[in-house]
DNA sequence: TCCTCATTGCCTAGGTAGTC
DNA sequence: GACTACCTAGGCAATGAGGA
């Protein structure tokens, strides 16, 4: 009874009160999920636009690093080309340095040998190249390399080669700096910088050659470098010429002949500290590195008449010979056509397995291989997008790690 | 059910050696 | 020099497995 009589009393009492409180406790949580709705949906609104951004930025940076991929190959196929060409012209410039070697060689400690790091001249995948020349060609961003891909002239090449050689022998020589401080700091002890390490010993043994000469003074012809042929002229580094007299190999050199003019260069001994006034090729020729990065020695020997056409190598023919298969549609087409052939004879005869049809241990070390060549592709793509030549953007290469 | 990641097979690019 | 054959590595799409 007492309870009847009280939920009566509540329901006319209180019911309206309560009913009131439902309500506004109702609208309060829809009110609440409306507003987190709203501001997930903002969240996820700004998400979208910082992905599209961040997707408009990666499209940019591959599209960068495939230019810089492209303009490497091109300035690397024409540094290789013109290289031995563009060191053999500097034998003139030997000269002028000759007296820095015998002003070194005469010191209480001759030329001590540097120990400069050359980077070496990548052996290995296609993959591994590419990256190199890419952290390469970043490396090097800064100075802004000229493109070579307009190179036509004879001269104009030489004047691109003689500028892009300053390049490499300025990162050449700030590596060796920085690897060597006792040999970045003196500038003279630094004037020896690798030169003892260029594995090419007619390449090396100009400047003892130009003491041989200099010594007998007969000989007056010039057989390289043709009058037309300028070298340009450059502002001496005298940290990066060298010259280190090593009896052993100067037995397997090659003789220069220099003119009279050349020979006659004043050989007296530059104070120190003094720049040298040499061609900037020639202190490309005497930069560490640069001849180790580059195979020489073929040149050496060959006729200077024919520096100006130089042989491709098998590579370069290779890839000119494609580039003019895939112009044609047809040729590419059957090209392609054979090389799918060959694919399905080469599964037929077993050349090519397909994984069911290896061993345990084969599938194993297959599936490896494959995990391998997934990480090392995500790894290389990670590393393209983190080091972008321009637009390092901190919060994108954050999110983009792995 | 959707999404992500790994696996797999096929194909292509590019280097090298050899042949014509 | 042009071309072919062979090889290796990488790209890409299809597929499967597992988790949210």
């Amino acid at each position: 009874m007492d309870v009847n009589l009280t939920i009566s009393l509540m329901r006319g009492q209180m019911g309206a009160v309560i009913e009131k409180a439902v309500n506004i406790a109702v609208e309060t949580v829809l009110g609440e999920m409306i507003r987190v709705v709203g501001l997930k949906f903002e969240e996820i609104k700004r998400e979208m636009t910082a992905k599209e951004k961040e997707n408009e930025n990666i499209r940019r940076m591959l599209e960068t690093s495939r230019c810089q991929m492209k303009t490497m190959r091109k300035y690397i196929s024409v540094l290789s080309a013109e290289e031995p060409r563009h060191r053999l012209y500097q034998g003139d410039g030997d000269m002028a340095t000759t007296s820095t070697g015998m002003h070194c060689r005469r010191g209480p400690n001759p030329c001590p040998r540097p120990r400069v790091s050359e980077p070496t001249p990548v052996a290995g995948p296609s993959w591994l190249r590419q990256q190199m020349h890419i952290s390469k060609e970043t490396l090097r961003s800064d100075s802004h390399i000229p493109e070579q891909d307009t190179e036509e002239t004879h001269a104009s090449t030489i004047h691109k080669v003689v500028n892009s050689s300053s390049h490499l022998m300025d990162s050449q020589a700030l590596l060796s700096e920085t690897i060597d401080p006792i040999w970045g700091q003196n500038p003279l002890a630094s004037a020896e910088t690798g030169h003892t390490d260029m594995p090419d010993s007619s390449v090396l043994s100009a400047p003892m050659m130009a003491d041989e000469c200099m010594s007998s003074q007969t000989t007056s012809t010039l057989t390289f470098g043709a009058p037309s042929l300028k070298i340009k002229q450059e502002e001496a580094e005298v940290e990066i010429v060298c010259v280190k007299d090593e009896p052993a190999e100067a037995g397997s050199i090659p003789r220069f002949e220099y003119s009279t003019a050349e020979l006659h260069q004043p050989a007296g001994e530059p104070e120190l500290g003094v720049s040298l006034d040499l061609p900037a090729s020639f202190q490309a020729l005497q930069s560490p590195g640069t001849s180790a990065d580059l195979a020489i020695p073929a040149f050496i020997g060959v006729d200077p008449t024919t520096y100006t056409v130089m042989a491709k190598t098998a590579a370069e023919k290779q890839r000119e010979y494609r580039a003019r298969r895939d112009a044609d549609p047809a040729r590419r087409e059957k090209y392609l056509r054979s090389e799918r052939e060959r694919w399905r004879r080469d599964v037929e005869t077993g050349k090519k397995k397909r994984i069911g049809d290896l061993g345990e241990k084969a599938q194993r070390w297959r599936r490896k291989q494959w995990r391998d060549a997934k990480e090392r592709q995500k790894r290389s793509f990670f590393k393209l997008i983190a080091t972008p030549p321009d637009n390092p953007e901190p919060s994108l290469m954050v999110l983009l790690q792995p």
